[in-house]
RNA sequence: UGGGGUGUCGCCAAGUGGUAAGGCACAAGGUUUUGAUCCUUGCAUGCGUUGGUUCGAAUCCAGCCACCCCAGCCA
């Protein structure tokens, strides 16, 4: 987690060129068309810093770089750090980190709401001044009761008519550090009887006596999302702010606050000039949602926390830390946003498509080796005791550019378990005893004998190769099963992790679910030792993405590993990406 | 039962009054020294539903049904 380009597969790699017409492209060759905001598209992604980025919001990031850069614009990374009770600079630090990852560049600096609280605070003055907001003395509380219900209007504060002296009093009290935490706010003059709940006097101003992990004790009282979100999107000039479709209901309030406000005022705030400055607008867009995949960052953090996984990036987890350390690419990531396309309906993506996407490019960018599992020593009787060859085989079977890699082959060799069987199955393709099979790369062999233990367990396979099957078919007859192997003296002993989905159900948060617990999957990750991989993968510098052939794509994790590059590693982890399709079935 | 949304193939998703794109999944073939990849073919007389307007409707109108979001001083 160290060094973002380290990853084998190149980060800045175009995504597919297929352009899906959706709503928000449209919207904004509507707003070009008539140039609405002078042509300009600026655009932003505005975490909050309470946790970690995970594959929903990937889907945002991509839309507002995407969207910004296919109309020369720009998009901003700003956190949206109005709630210091749950926010940390571990977060920023990852999400800021996490981005470079997928592949975006965010305009100029890094922006935090936290760095307009003086505008922000500027801007209150003049709306209690204009008799738009005013200081409430109810408690959180009363101000529930006073509100209403969704069928229910709400009652007027009795705070609402003092004046806007008396206000700005109060106002500079609560700031002064007064007040307890509750016992202030400062709620938005609009209407206690809309129908619309945001729109019933909300609240813009809390008291909160904590610390900000930007503006350390300066504040002892924090701006809402929905009085600071729409200022700081005029603030930095955006034109398109894109949200998910909860926040629809709020697009009222976005607009009463800013049209409320001197434009002027705000203008000056955004020093772009009186002639490129107009309003943004907010669109809202469905937000992605995975099935067997639990998505909700309170869940999320709830499973870091009580360790029902080993952190954040743990690569069980659907966020971008630990699908990185899962080995998935950035431009799977990327493709994979753009293929679900982005429009209004609640939908639900199957997880298949995901793992579409990572195939896709790994088998196209992945180098492949071979890797044996649940290594079978089969000793090739032919083979002299000294025998070594070094076959020369290609990085990858369809791409010559990508070079090739040296694999021994030695008098003894170890291929998987699965690949022998005594009593094959219908359409059993690979190795049985009398029968042949190919040893990728290299020579047919046939098996002669079956050597058991004393619990009647094989434990080792004598072969005979035949030696005119270097390259080419073998005369008369048909071998169709082809089987990968290590060198039993040469290959390194590695461990490989094999995770499966965290949960057996397709929607671990839906209400029939109690408790996410109840739903995990108890086989989602399983650890196989000792493993035997051919040497040349731990010579390939920089690499660190591999197709283990006829296994899948596998990830040579840092953590809990030594240095790759230490010539005479030890520990070595694979963390399987994901399998291969397999269509057969057994 | 207030307000705001959404309903097009098992899953995403184009379509914006002229007679249902595409991808995933699935199925059947072909190639193959990865049971992978790749290639070929198939896969909605139908667009939540019922009516209406029209020469013509997924697209326009009306009613109905289903599902999602909102009563944090969270975002």
């Amino acid at each position: 987690m160290t060094n973002s380009n380290n990853d084998s597969v190149d980060a800045k790699q175009p995504p597919k060129k297929t352009v899906v017409s959706n709503f928000i492209r449209q919207l904004i060759s509507r707003d070009n068309a008539s140039a609405k905001y002078g042509g300009r598209v600026h655009t932003r992604f505005p975490p909050e810093p309470n946790g970690y980025l995970h594959i929903g919001h990937a889907k945002s990031i991509c839309l507002n770089f995407s969207i910004a850069a296919e109309n020369n614009g720009f998009c901003n990374l700003r956190f949206d750090d109005t709630n210091p009770e749950k926010e940390s600079q571990e977060y920023v630090d990852a999400i800021k980190e996490n981005i470079n990852w997928l592949g975006f560049s965010w305009q100029g600096d890094v922006r935090y709401s936290s760095s307009y609280f003086d505008a922000l605070y500027a801007f209150i003055i003049q709306l209690i001044g204009k008799d738009k907001a005013y200081v409430c003395s109810l408690s959180p509380e009363q101000a529930r009761e006073y509100r209403g219900s969704l069928t229910d209007s709400g009652r007027n504060s009795p705070s609402r008519d003092a004046t806007i002296a008396e206000n700005l009093i109060l106002l500079e009290r609560m700031r002064a550090g007064e007040f307890e935490n509750g016992a202030y706010s400062v709620r938005a003059k609009i209407d206690m009887a809309s129908p619309n709940i945001n729109m019933r006097d909300p609240v813009l101003y809390r008291i909160r006596h904590i610390e900000h992990h930007q503006t350390a004790n300066k504040w002892c009282i924090y701006p809402t999302y929905d009085y600071t979100h729409c200022i700081s999107d005029a603030i930095e000039g955006i034109t398109h702010s894109l949200c998910t479709m909860e926040f629809e209901d709020h697009r009222p309030l976005y607009n009463w606050i800013l049209e409320n406000l001197e434009i002027s005022s705000l203008r000056a705030e955004s020093g772009l000039p009186d002639s490129e400055y107009v309003l943004p607008g907010q669109t809202e867009f469905a937000k992605l949602k995975l099935n067997y995949t639990m998505m909700g960052k309170r869940n999320l953090k709830n499973m870091v926390d009580t360790h029902a996984v080993s952190g954040w990036d743990d690569p069980r987890m659907p966020t971008l830390a630990g699908m990185r350390r899962r080995g998935v690419t950035p431009a799977a990531l990327r493709n994979f946003c753009e293929s679900v396309g982005v429009s209004r309906s609640e939908s639900v993506v199957d997880l298949g498509m995901l793992e579409y996407c990572i195939r896709e490019d790994l088998d196209k960018n992945a180098w492949r080796a071979m890797c044996v599992l649940r290594p079978l020593k089969v000793v090739i009787s032919n083979f002299s005791a000294d025998y070594l060859i070094k076959l020369l085989m290609s990085n990858h079977p369809k791409d010559e550019s990508q070079g090739k890699r040296e694999v021994p082959l030695t008098h003894e060799v170890y291929i998987d378990r699965a690949d022998f069987e005594e009593m094959p199955p219908p359409g059993f393709k690979r190795l049985t005893l009398g029968g042949e099979v190919r040893l990728r790369g290299a020579y047919v062999i046939r098996c002669d004998e079956v050597i058991k233990n004393d619990q009647g367990e094989i434990i080792e396979l004598v072969c005979t190769a035949d030696l005119d099957t270097l390259g080419k078919k073998p005369e008369g007859r048909k071998v169709k099963g082809v089987v990968h192997w290590v060198s039993a003296s040469l290959g390194k002993s590695v461990t490989v992790r094999l995770y499966d989905r965290l949960f057996n159900v397709e929607n671990p948060e839906s209400k029939d679910v109690e408790d996410y617990r109840d739903v995990l999957n108890p086989n989602s990750l399983e650890i196989i030792d000792n493993c035997v991989v051919e040497p040349s993968v731990l010579t390939r510098d920089a690499k660190l993405n591999f197709q283990f052939e006829r296994e899948g794509y596998f990830y040579l994790d840092s953590k809990d590993s030594k240095d790759p590059k230490d010539p005479a590693p030890t520990d070595l982890y694979f963390n399987r990406t994901i399998s291969l399709r397999d269509s057969w079935s057994s």
